[in-house]
DNA sequence: ATGAAAGCGCTAACAC
DNA sequence: GTGTTAGCGCTTTCAT
């Protein structure tokens, strides 16, 4: 492995300047497309940057004006689908401007997430799209102080720094419980991951256990498990609660991946899936769509919710009012997996 | 107002410095934990960094030390599964470096990724990790001249610019055509995408169609679908075609949420999936762990092709030989979807 | 172990 | 319309 030369020889400014026999100063105003400058002028140096094959140093050019088009977007994990549909959004939103989104990922360690951030702002970003309203102090004050707009995305339950955008999911929970009860189920079991730094999934089962708890309807069973959220570990868990507590008429779970796989198995099981048995899940993954029954779900429009942040970001979205925050509606989405009110 | 107040409020090294009575100089080594600097010193700068919220300019720091610990990865899209993959494979390798990742999407389109390359080599990165093989010459030019190292993943059939991590998908293609004649399979179906830019699956099936010609089976019928790839497409597709070609005993999808789609739908239906009716997706994507039966699959190896790559610009892997390329196996996993051989 | 000076490559501000 | 000058906030280098 040959060791590279340690200071690189990129072409500057000056290598152009001197091609084209125009000032540096020029150069830079045609390369930017900023100012007047004749078209003689722009055609030489555009010809010398070309045939150099000249690249900027946004580096320096961050330096000396102060402006950086970098997007800092912080989230858990990229494993979990929902981040990276969130960044997706943030991504479509940024490709009208000239902003261009940085991942870090915390792993859904607040100290983790604070080593993230201080990175990140040492990069003097235009602003910053973080998951969630939960952060350690520090964090909070690196934020508050970075003096350039803070969107935390995904959850609206919380004190934002700045702006927040997001569904609600504690209410998401409680609709889901409400839900419920109107369609007469009694003996309601919670499917959910254990994680700590997962506060979006507790909220909605406190939500929902709330719903529950109003309508007098007990949570008689209730897992949570650790790892990974797929088909398979609903169905094993989905196989287990069952098992254990057969009287059972709905079993919510928090997330659509697992929701799906406990789906499958019941179905395939021969258990009256929209009947008998109730089951909802949590997100609306459309990659789900397509299922031989549709689970019942809830849209937690986190695509728009990384749209409407990275609005913000670039200065483009209108609030209502003066309220920095942006609640997004949950859909519910009944599917065939809850029988008629 | 004042010449420093109009640009912004940032602390810099001269405030710590001044509220430490430290040099910048001795600041800075502290701060970088460079050079011999005395306990007490050290404990004084700290002090003063953490007591205003010191956060270091990056900017300023890359531009004087021409040191830059961002890498560009380039993806086509985050929308399709197998991109968000990769990247969080990138992102847990260089989770033990200082480094982060910056994301660009292209759009499939061989223009803008020029754009976004660009854009993002104005950074100076430490490197750059690129799905694919396939770029404009102008492209490649400004890859081969960034004196960095670059990585194309999720591919090796081409020439790279410098270093490749992937499978062959054109390999991987043959082994599932060898698999469908081993396994008796006559009459072949193929269900890919359309799109112009992905590279990988036209590979696969120029793979399949080899193999299967090779054994003297036909392809009797095709179909490219344009848009998202989920259960739904998969499912309606498949509707079709066994519609339109009933007497079809293999289909092969080139990727597996369609795969999966159409293996539910013909499975509802009471086809013999699994004997009669062989199918087999591509992918191997860890979610559809735990269907009622399990879709036959190639494990594309992308989580994997994103750690080497990572691991390539950190500088920690070692290469076999002096060949900048790493050829990954692509599983082969028969599931439920295929009869013995 | 610490400090002073020079300058990284670019752009803001101002001159012409 | 074009050029000149003076930094941006750090780190390198060299001195002490």
């Amino acid at each position: 492995m040959t060791r590279r030369n340690s200071r690189q020889q990129h072409l500057t400014l000056r290598d152009v300047s001197e091609a084209s026999g125009v000032s540096e100063m020029t150069v830079s105003r045609v390369l930017r497309n900023r100012g007047d400058v004749s078209d003689k002028t722009r055609a030489k140096v555009i010809e010398a940057a070309k045939r150099l094959g000249y690249v900027p140093n946004k580096i320096a050019g961050a330096l000396a004006s102060n402006r950086v088009n970098l997007v800092a977007v912080v989230v858990p994990s990229l494993s979990n689908l929902v981040f990276p549909e969130m960044l997706a959004g943030v991504d479509e939103a940024l490709a009208d401007t000239d902003l261009q989104p940085v991942v870090g990922t915390t792993g859904y360690d607040p100290e983790k997430e604070e080593r993230v951030l201080f990175e990140m702002l040492s990069w003097r970003p235009s602003g910053v799209v973080i998951a969630g309203l939960e952060h350690t102090e520090a964090s909070r004050a690196m934020l508050a102080n970075a003096g350039i707009p803070v969107v935390e995305v995904m959850d609206v339950d919380g004190d934002p720094v700045d702006a927040a955008v997001g569904i609600s999911h504690w209410r998401a929970g409680y609709q889901v419980g409400t839900e419920i009860a109107a369609r007469g189920y009694k003996r309601v079991g919670v499917l959910g991951t254990k994680m700590d730094g997962d506060h979006r999934a507790r909220k909605r089962i406190e939500g929902l256990e709330r719903a529950l708890a109003e309508a007098g309807i007990e949570i008689v069973d209730q897992v949570a498990y650790s790892g990974w959220s797929g088909f398979a570990k609903g169905r094993e868990m989905t196989a287990a609660m069952l098992d254990r507590t057969p009287d059972l008429d709905f079993i919510f779970y928090t997330n659509d991946l697992t929701g799906a796989g406990g789906l499958l198995y019941a179905w395939a099981k021969g258990l009256d899936v929209g009947g008998t048995l109730g089951m909802a899940g949590f997100n609306a993954f459309t990659l789900l769509d397509g299922l031989p029954l549709k689970l019942a779900t809830v849209d937690s429009r986190r695509r728009e919710a990384g749209q409407v942040a990275a609005k913000i970001i670039a200065g483009t979205h209108v609030f209502e009012g003066d309220d920095r925050r942006v609640e997004l509606t949950p859909t519910f989405l009944p599917g065939d997996t809850m029988r008629p009110v």
